[in-house]
DNA sequence: TCCGGATCTGACAACGTTGTCTAGGCTCTA
DNA sequence: TAGAGCCTAGACAACGTTGTCAGATCCGGA
């Protein structure tokens, strides 16, 4: 669990900035803040007279104002947000649980997520599960041990019940890109059955018949999703589903290059493949960049640069920064005190034909 | 100003899951959360002896400690963080001020600050300044209001005296990609003279005597450096620059896109380009492909599928995920009570030859 | 039987802020 | 001029935790 336990006692970095040291006379002890006691005694008003003044309250004729605002200048007093938080009980701060903060797919939406938080006054604190259900768990809890107003999760566990008593405490929830697992809660979803029915639709409709699939971990509901609009695109056609050509697994580049080669190998091999995210797409790329022959590709997720390839990679497309935005607006709409039950939306995604799904099969 | 001032009253999710009501009796009001007070007086023992179980501390006996122990597990006791970061005066978190978490350059190094914060136990806070002083002001003070153990800054502004008092008060700073406006303090940066420079004299023993250099707006020091090496390394090659070769600005696509295509025209155009970043580098990418006159070029940072273009894109890499794991590094050995001068450390940048940097000028 | 010394436990203050409540001074009106 | 009513200001408790310290209990040995 990670721990508030102090690490190490308070250091400043060493040479003292110049400006900083002088003009401290009632400062109490060295290298300690000043706090508003120490403001109201320099002022000569009493504590809450402070208190008025920084946080903009009525009631302060200007000349008092002026005497603390003097003195908090002069102490160089910054009010102690623990403190403002625990006594107010709100933190202004929302946690947000995603799988990589690097992620080129995650990271817009972090960013979203973070625009959403500031224009409602609140700070962000996140961090990375890296797909691990233990560490999602961990983070999570931590970021409620800190009361964090709400969180945004995109699950990496399929077992969210740990949350319900952090719900049932206050604590609002909504999940995205994936829903919460064996409870009912807010989930922000692309249409990931649907995005892949389309893209693999599109593929079918350009004469391949032979498609293959290269995805995520089934645990990964994201993945099985695709998965599912898959094989739902492939009956529309009425083409078969060879096992062969159907991979889930780590998107590691290394398994992904190995399972490209193998459904390219072989007496029948596949004429066309949908890959499941961004990380599987640019493997991929970089496989079929080295082969001789032509297959067809269509990526789920769109790619920097994507349109510059030769082909250029026609993708399924989502709106990670939609995603981000929608889920923090629920979640402040429930920090407003909205009290439907748990709803799930489902956004879009929109296929961008750009050349490589619109190869034909080689004759 | 960020405040914390409540914005709305606490609310939970509407249907309250089902498994988190029963069997708490002794809770005093709905909706609030269980405190070590409540957990002690259903355990029957002190409150302080609550606190030593929560932290493992040694002293209690074991049969003492099941009874606590049940207590918290029956009402769900979770332990405020708020409270005890009240109390210790040290919050287990550093803050991270960066210009975009969305950035494909920045989202790897706010991955790795992530990182190293969580081998320390610490939380990462963080927040886009997208490149204005006073948001980076904001957010930074803010950070220091919450009294974060330690802040790292990647630079929008170029003053950064206001942050001398919260040094001086104790939150260790280290500065990361850009150095410290006005002040002299930790830095973490990527060698983007020498960069540019050598970027520069790749395209120079290529041949080319006409290199335009994009960058971005020169109050920026990365900018200003990486134009610096770019003159180094014309003087260097014994070539004269025309002032219309240079152009440094933001680094919106419609910008580039116009410096780009006006470096092309006229009788004497150039035949290579230097771009100062990722940003601009990936809209330069996209105008050359238009153009029918093969352009060399040498990108600063390096992008995801700039091996995959056609020619692929030469680069001058820098390694953000180092940088920030770096500077992260760095912090935590400050509120270790390392107390040496300030220090700047620089990281060497690495030339990437991929095909778009060896074109010849054409005759 | 009594004492010294562990060992376990709890009362209490403190961290820095904000909400409540009351006191005092002022203005206005009858 | 007295009383009502408003405005400013400050004393005090409370938020939930942890550090300090002293009390209670138990043990073994004299």
């Amino acid at each position: 669990m990670l721990d508030v336990t102090p690490l190490r006692p308070p250091v400043r970095t060493s040479p003292v900035p110049s400006s900083a040291q002088p003009t401290r006379s009632p400062s109490p002890r060295y290298g300690a803040r000043p706090t508003m006691k120490d403001v109201a005694a320099r002022a000569g008003v009493g504590l809450k007279t402070v208190s008025r003044v920084v946080n903009g309250e009525p009631g302060v004729t200007p000349d008092t104002e002026r005497r603390v605002q003097d003195a908090i200048t002069a102490l160089g007093f910054r009010r102690n947000d623990s403190a403002r938080i625990l006594r107010k009980g709100r933190t202004a701060s929302i946690g947000l649980v995603l799988e990589d903060l690097a992620d080129p797919f995650y990271a817009p939406l972090n960013r979203a997520v973070e625009e959403v938080a500031r224009a409602h006054g609140a700070l962000l604190i996140n961090g990375s599960s890296a797909e691990d259900p233990e560490r999602e768990r961990e983070l999570a809890l931590a970021f409620c041990a800190r009361r964090v107003d709400g969180l945004i999760v995109i699950p990496a566990g399929d077992d969210h019940r740990y949350l319900e008593p952090e719900i049932a405490a206050g604590i609002a929830t909504v999940f995205v890109d994936r829903p919460a697992g064996r409870m009912d809660a807010d989930a922000v979803l692309s249409d990931s059955f649907g995005g892949a029915r389309e893209g693999v639709a599109h593929l079918a409709a350009h004469g391949h018949r032979r498609i293959g699939f290269i995805g995520d971990r089934p645990r990964i509901h994201t993945a099985a999703e695709r998965l599912r609009g898959y094989r739902a695109a492939m009956a529309d056609a009425g083409l078969p589903v060879d096992e062969s050509w159907v991979s889930l697994g780590p998107t590691t580049p290394e398994r992904v290059r190995a399972e490209t080669e193998r459904m390219l190998a072989g007496p029948e091999p596949v004429t066309a493949l949908f890959t499941g995210n961004n990380r599987v797409t640019a493997t991929t790329v970089r496989v079929l960049a080295r082969v001789p022959r032509r297959v067809a590709l269509v990526g789920f997720d769109d790619l920097e640069l994507a349109d510059l390839l030769s082909p250029a990679v026609t993708v399924v497309a989502q709106d990670a920064a939609r995603l981000g935005r929608t889920a923090a607006e629920q979640l402040f709409r429930r920090l407003d005190g909205a009290t439907e039950p748990p709803r799930r939306v489902v956004l879009p995604t929109r296929l961008i034909t750009r050349g490589s799904g619109e190869l034909r099969p080689e004759a």
